[in-house]
DNA sequence: CTTTTTAATTGGAATAATTCCATTTACAGC
DNA sequence: GCTGTAAATGGAATTATTCCAATTAAAAAG
């Protein structure tokens, strides 16, 4: 598993990565891509759609499902799974865990330091391959956060 | 790393356990809560349906997610999301994470010792109050486990 | 700039896991 | 053995997501 600095990195171009993966950046990604960067809410695809609809109201549901598929596959959103509830998505390419409020049902990113990203691969063990890992919370605010 | 199916607490009584809360040890329950310890292999819901029909054969798909709900909800076994996938169910209560080998689709446990957790702990910051959480990882196997 | 090729969008239908619901059955207390 | 409550049952409903066939848009070629 990769564990990288710390350091904050630079928004990835929409253009480019596509590019560079022979995709196009048409305006249904490009506007997807947008919504999800506008507002760290942890939005559903539901959500996005309603948000997308506001500017290309002829957009579909399908193309939305398309647009995420794709842009999580680039690498330029990530996919956020919690128990069984509909996928949200997130434009935070930090690595970072999530915290979910099970009174509000808001969900808050929890940075995770290099520190931490060592101790987490150390529970792999010699055999396994990650890739990839999720870790998720969930719980209440003490105060109102 | 040794990557158990341990068993370091003493397995929960299912008959003391139910009544405890004012629920009844059905032979449903008590057939579901057998087979789910009897391979910890993760089934699916589905896979537990069939075990679960060669021995009481008209038992009911419904019935079958009642008794997981029931059993979840009592802690006698833990229900295992990772990504979008159908949920599993595993007998494992002592604290540990989830690798799934993208490959074959196996999920092995990944015991987590006290200072792992109390890292993981770590991640949560002041004002949150974690009362769950999970940790899962995927990549592959390097030799055949 | 027009044609050709290929990729993406669209709307609607299909899928699949899970939940809901109304009815029947089983169990516990009297 | 009654009676009341909890659980089981079968089937329908729900819901997020995926699939599909037809249309449209974009890039490449001429």
């Amino acid at each position: 598993m990769h564990v990288s600095k710390n350091s904050k990195s630079p928004p990835p171009s929409f253009f480019s990565t596509l590019r560079e993966k022979g995709l196009r950046p048409t305006k249904q990604r490009n506007c997807v891509f947008r919504v999800i960067n506008e507002k760290q809410d942890h939005p559903t695809a539901d959500d996005i759609f309603v948000r997308v609809r506001r500017r290309l109201p002829t957009i579909s549901f399908a193309t939305v499902y398309n647009c995420l598929e794709t842009l999580v596959g680039c690498g330029l959103v990530k996919q956020v799974n919690i128990d069984r509830e509909p996928a949200r998505y997130c434009s935070n390419l930090n690595p970072h865990a999530h915290f979910k409020c099970i009174k509000t049902g808001k969900i808050f990113d929890l940075p995770l330091d290099d520190l931490v990203l060592s101790k987490i691969a150390s529970i792999v063990p010699r055999g396994f391959n990650a890739d990839h890992f999720d870790l998720s919370f969930s719980g209440t605010l003490t105060d109102l956060n």
